[in-house]
DNA sequence: ACAATTGTACAGGATCGATGTACAAACATC
DNA sequence: GATGTTTGTACATCGATCCTGTACAATTGT
């Protein structure tokens, strides 16, 4: 399930979008799934209705989801899009900080590289099943 | 050279931060050495030395700089730390997020394994050289 | 000695995030 | 059918955070 670390601050929507991005690219629901509306997610995880609005917003401005009132949030079926030309820049950079982080936080090599090709091969996995 | 994302939601200081100190776990820099000073890297990235600073002082209080005043900020021998018990979720989970940032954004699943086991390559070499 | 350099301290202004509240439209129950 | 409930949305507000402007103390260089 989704937890939400008030602590952090990188805001809660999202944070709730990231989670549910990952979820929804892992094949976690299905298209046409309705997922709970902005009320009870809120109730679950502790905060504003409004703000697990803004995160649907976001996830549906990304294609993953159709927002229908009455209706809740349904989850689309997306066709993945053109990459543009820093698309991959996007990621390499982030991910170089966060192994650095990692290790600054005392973390060994060998378990993020562990990780790292757990994570690639879980990838791969779905290409070519 | 560190590139700065004013359009970026995560604060400047915090990117600056994260640029150095990919860069210092990287041993780009050793131990004993100065970095720019304030002003100087500040003009470099067109933004305030208060930021700059703000920067230098996060990663002091890590551990990675020493700050001294008329001396700039000289670069640090650092052991690493004791690894706490959620360290490892606080990398698995941006991991996750960020692969499905990529896969959002059009990215390949294989390319992004590539970069990931490419990383985790450099990381183990380091490990045992 | 004196000016320049360097990191720091602190206040202000702008932006952003989370919430409180209210509203319009569809649904449920009778 | 009528009415209350549910749902996503819109807007104002409060608080926090970030970046900057400005000033200052301490060391360096000449």
């Amino acid at each position: 399930m989704l937890r939400i670390d008030l602590a952090s601050r990188v805001p809660v929507y999202e944070q709730i979008a990231n989670g549910l991005r990952a979820e929804l690219v892992s094949r976690k629901f299905s298209p046409g799934e309705k997922l709970p509306t902005v009320r009870t997610l809120a109730i679950n995880l502790g905060v504003h209705h409004n703000t697990v609005a803004e995160a649907y917003r976001q996830l549906a401005n990304e294609g993953w989801l159709e927002l229908k009132r009455h209706h809740g949030a349904i989850v689309r079926e997306r066709n993945h899009p053109e990459a543009g030309p820093d698309t991959m820049e996007r990621f390499t950079r982030p991910l170089r900080e966060l192994v650095a982080k990692g290790l600054a936080d005392g973390l060994s090599p060998s378990s993020l590289a562990r990780e790292m090709i757990e994570t690639a091969r879980g990838l791969e996995e779905r290409t070519a099943p």
